[in-house]
DNA sequence: ATTCCAACCAATGTCCACATTGGTTGGAAT
DNA sequence: ATTCCAACCAATGTGGACATTGGTTGGAAT
């Protein structure tokens, strides 16, 4: 977080932002400098001055070979996230679980369908019934991701998929050690189906409540591995 | 969400999985049909059969031109992003933000340096001095990111990157119409204020309450704002 | 000394031909 | 009839040549 905080504006940089606001700007692109400093009719280094202020004040953003863009800098995504995982600690991942996985099965015992319910219900099933760990993993998922698709809000979903791409090996490989345990497997499956039950009885708050009690069991389990593994 | 729940496994996918977890795969790759059948010692429309299996088991995806993965087939993002804002509804954005904005602030009392706490009160007071409506939305903006920053998560900056980014043009210029008048901005000041103050009192339900209220008067606006507008 | 201009640099986008890959088809072998 | 094989198809990845663009430099003009 950078805490430029700047007291007055550079004159160039109020005549671009007043010549720009007047044409259309296509995909928060703006036109390349030297085209720009044309219209304008000014230097190509007056110009950049200009855009240098603006750049500080977080209004635009440039890239050689790219252009000048408004807006904030969109982080790379390739060298990015690979970094991002190894800053995400399992605490970090579960905090923001909490956050909305509660939540979700709150709006789930709303608004699912019967149909999806039923769905809901057999991939439950087939968890608790899977021998290996791959094959239960394969159920859990499916299971969660129908849940989320049951609160009826496509941004929740995606969020939720943002999410679970973070994942990082790390705390994937310390749970995956954990449900290698058919004993553990059968807790989690037990704690499925409460939620599935409060869902059927169309109980938000008892609903939510089993989430939590999910989680937490995540939770225990992530947080007391470190010391095993 | 596909209800495919299947009896058996196929005798060749069964080959196929064994196979594989023998040597490594990189990057979830699977090698090509051809290599693979040759390697199996299988024919290629055999080795499909299986593959096909494992497809509809959700255990891996296949495209042309790409190659077999393992894992469930990654969203495009270039058509899937632009359909996905249209049907995110402003509902829906609000929903996910009172999820875990309220939270956030909860986290940064507790967390926040205080620097940042001091970093945070500038904005907002850059907030409040604001003569422009683009003016206040750019300190407004970098107030809610110092917020997040504050939480210390590094997975919870990211969602709300990912959340921001989603904001369609219609929910996005519904608020800023109602930023337009000063004194709709006046009370968001006054909301900003009172987050900072528990904050600074480092009394985490005090500043998520602020929060709540906070984000309870944006949804006031913009659910008002359809008729209007 | 400062400003302006043109050229140059390195990073990126764009376009193209070519190799790779999953998907498909038709005939040969059994 | 079924299975196997080879070729082909369309979509995608790959790599290189070339244009574009922000960043930089050095001399000319003032």
């Amino acid at each position: 977080m950078s805490s430029i905080i700047l007291q007055r504006r550079h004159p160039m940089a109020t005549k671009i932002v007043e010549f720009l606001s007047e044409g259309e700007i296509k995909n928060n692109r703006l036109p390349p400098e030297r085209e720009l400093a044309r219209s304008l009719g000014v230097t190509r280094a007056g110009l950049r001055a200009g855009l240098e202020h603006l750049e500080a004040e977080g209004v635009l953003w440039r890239h050689v070979g790219k252009g000048t863009f408004f807006g904030r800098r969109p982080e790379e995504i390739s060298a990015g996230l690979l970094d991002l995982r190894k800053k995400i600690s399992p605490q970090n991942l579960l905090e923001v679980r909490m956050m909305f996985e509660p939540q979700i099965v709150a709006l789930a015992a709303m608004r699912a369908s019967g149909a999806e319910l039923e769905e809901l219900e057999a991939y439950a099933a087939r968890a608790r019934t899977a021998e290996t760990v791959t094959e239960y993993e394969n159920w859990d998922d499916k299971f969660h991701r129908c849940l989320v698709a049951m609160s009826k809000n496509a941004l929740l979903e995606k969020v939720v998929d943002f999410v679970d791409g973070m994942r990082n090996a790390q705390v994937w490989g310390t749970l995956k050690a954990h449900c290698a345990s058919p004993a553990r497997r059968a807790v989690y499956c037990d704690q499925h189906d409460s939620i599935v039950k409060a869902l059927m009885a169309r109980q938000p708050a008892e609903a939510k409540r089993a989430m939590e009690v999910h989680l937490e069991e995540i939770q225990r389990d992530l947080l007391r591995a470190p010391d095993a593994g």
